[in-house]
DNA sequence: GAGCGTCTCCCCCGGCCGGGGGAGGCCCGT
DNA sequence: ACGGGCCTCCCCCGGCCGGGGGAGACGCTC
């Protein structure tokens, strides 16, 4: 059965472009739209959808808000992706921190897109969208969104290991010989990695490491 | 004419192995060598080695000390060196604090030894060896040897922003988009920052930039 | 015993990456 | 006016990387 999604918009296009781009998809299915913050709660109720593409600015109420109300009122609640553009990165970390689970660029190529609805729809993660790093500064001590995203991702015992030496630098092949496995062992482990992540490259995930505090800087 | 070396280490056979890797270059000559830290600071001020190589564990006057006395008590000193093992990781942040330039891993490749000499010589910083990691947590907040080590690198004000988009995910075709221009142009300023930082792939200059507080975790 | 997850290894393949070397234009300081 | 640093772009090339797909072995749980 297909992914179930709640579109939830105030700007008709937007609503538009994502339901085009999801419902190309055989396994997507758009179950309804919402304009508004004030109306994704009962429509959540009402549709039980997996994942809500979730805006940021929209009237009544805003998307940190909406996202609050849906975790807090629905039981087995769907995943919350943030859809969001580049300049309101400043409200996306507190809708991370309100509990959503990833995020979603509108600039995005439709496989993206794609790629972002299915990985959190499979209770993966998507710490790495290309603007995390903007958010860097504006997290107060303590509680970082990004930890519980990184926590969120479930990464195995090996995983976690390999995840720490690529934080070192290491290679696939040094990484083979420090844990004494086949280099096709640790590419297996680091795609693992980077597909819970929600990383494209090693570099990313290392990144995503330092951001939620799996790895700490001096 | 050849960059100039003094080899400082308590163990003749490690003396030998770098001297006979170093004498294989024309472009290298090693003018002396000591046993012990209290050695140091006269053959410097008789030999005036460009580069020195210091070890960290040494009889008398330990490679941190020796360190200090040298950049303390000589003037336009030497490019320090500081040669080690896995092992004594503990003790090369204080070098790197005392103003040491770099490090060199005694089991590293014969190649990598003679770029790391090559490349401090020049100015330039060793910022990414790849014991680097294991420093972490060991810096008490506000002194961290590799924030100079990164400044000592001086990077140019495109290269810092190239390094600034690299450490938040970016793609080379990416960030040639985002600053408008070819991707021939960013492969080129990518290449000198791994240079200057002494790293081997974009991974290492990203990990760079965060252990030295050139870009900051939530 | 039949799953399921984890860890291990394998193949093929396209692509981005990074090294090496070169080159032209610009501004700035000598 | 010449040199040097910086930014820009170019070519060739080998290699690591990451995706896709598959598979066997073990241990756990149901």
């Amino acid at each position: 059965m297909p992914v179930t999604v709640l579109l939830v918009d105030d700007e008709p296009l937007v609503r538009m472009g994502l339901r085009a781009v999801l419902e190309a998809q055989p396994d997507i299915e758009v179950v309804g739209e919402a304009a508004d913050g004030a109306a994704v709660v009962p429509l959540v109720r009402q549709l039980r959808p997996e994942v809500v593409a979730m805006d940021v600015r929209m009237p009544l109420l805003d998307g940190i808000e909406a996202t609050r109300a849906v975790l807090r009122t629905v039981d087995e609640p769907p995943k919350i992706l943030v859809v969001t553009t580049f300049e309101d990165d400043e409200y996306v970390y507190e809708a991370l921190r309100a509990g959503a689970d990833g995020f979603l660029l509108k600039r995005a190529r439709p496989a993206e897109i794609v790629h972002a609805v299915r990985l959190v729809a499979e209770g993966e993660s998507l710490l790495f969208p290309a603007s995390v790093r903007r958010l860097a500064g504006r997290y107060g001590a303590g509680d970082r969104p990004a930890r519980t995203a990184l926590e969120r991702a479930r990464l195995t015992e090996r995983e976690a290991e390999v995840l720490r030496l690529m934080s070192s630098g290491l290679s696939n092949a040094e990484i083979a010989d420090r844990l004494v496995v086949g280099a096709e062992t640790v590419k297996s482990h680091v795609s693992a990695v980077l597909a819970k992540l929600g990383a494209r490259d090693r570099t990313q995930a290392v990144i995503a490491a330092y951001e939620s505090g799996f790895v700490e800087p001096g």
